[in-house]
DNA sequence: CACCAGGCAAGTA
DNA sequence: TACTTGCATGGT
């Protein structure tokens, strides 16, 4: 919340860095929430192009809709999601999700999504396959809700530029931003696209960690000149 | 050819 | 609690 301290600085100066470099991102990349959500299941440890192709032969096949999804067997959804790979663990992981809502909300997603932020997290928690980055993902670009994403590359770049232990759990790294930023939903959106940006630009190899907005590895952080 | 990608759950000790 | 393993396609 106290955006005069310390880190509070450090992680405006390593946004506006990012931001500065790249521009807007325009996340989340999809038509619609309900587009949004199934994506956030389909891109789990998996490259965003083959989440892309699974979307696409969902939407030619018309089934991008809660109705469609909650009828469909697992094994109809599994055969369009294939490329996005774990296709069974998937299609089940989605099943599960549009089961829990439609039975609980009905096919008219909004209702679900107009809950309090405590009560959509604690619910997509409890369902089989939706865990901590899968759910907030889905708060903050499905519900716009002021909640930060933690992903892989916001542990690997925390911790390449010793911003943060090696070890740090989910919910630690998520309060360094929670807990120094305010709480907009519009600057949490960028900010978390810009770490994915950053990541897959700079931080896969070393050589390329040179042309990083954000320095070199090691204890260089955005402040330090 | 090997390795990786915007996780998660289940199993083992 | 703290590791390890399975899940799978498509790009580099």
């Amino acid at each position: 919340m106290s955006k005069g301290t310390l880190t509070g600085r450090w992680l405006m100066e390593m946004f506006e860095r990012m931001s500065a470099h790249f521009g807007p991102c325009n996340w989340w990349p999809a038509d619609s929430p309900l587009e949004m959500m199934a994506g956030a299941v389909l891109t789990q440890n998996t490259n965003w192009q083959n989440v892309e192709k699974a979307l696409e032969n969902l939407k030619k096949a018309r089934w991008l809709s809660l109705q469609t999804l909650h009828r469909l067997t697992e094994r109809e959804l599994a055969g369009a999601i294939r490329p996005a790979g774990y296709y069974n663990i998937k299609a089940g992981r989605l099943k599960n999700l549009v089961r829990f809502i439609v039975e609980r909300y009905g096919t008219d997603l909004s209702a679900f999504l107009e809950e309090d932020t405590e009560t959509l997290r604690e619910g997509l928690l409890s369902v089989k396959g939706i865990g901590p980055e899968t759910a907030d993902s889905i708060l903050l670009y499905a519900a716009g809700r002021p909640v930060f994403v933690v992903d892989a590359y916001t542990h690997r770049i925390l911790a390449r530029h010793e911003m943060a232990e090696e070890q740090s759990t989910y919910h630690e790294l998520q309060s360094l931003f929670m807990d120094h930023l305010p709480p907009d939903p519009g600057l949490f959106n960028e900010f978390h696209a810009l770490i994915v940006r950053v990541g897959k630009t700079y931080c896969r190899k070393k050589a390329d960690c040179g042309r990083c907005p954000l320095g070199r590895w090691g204890p260089a952080s955005p402040l330090a000149e």
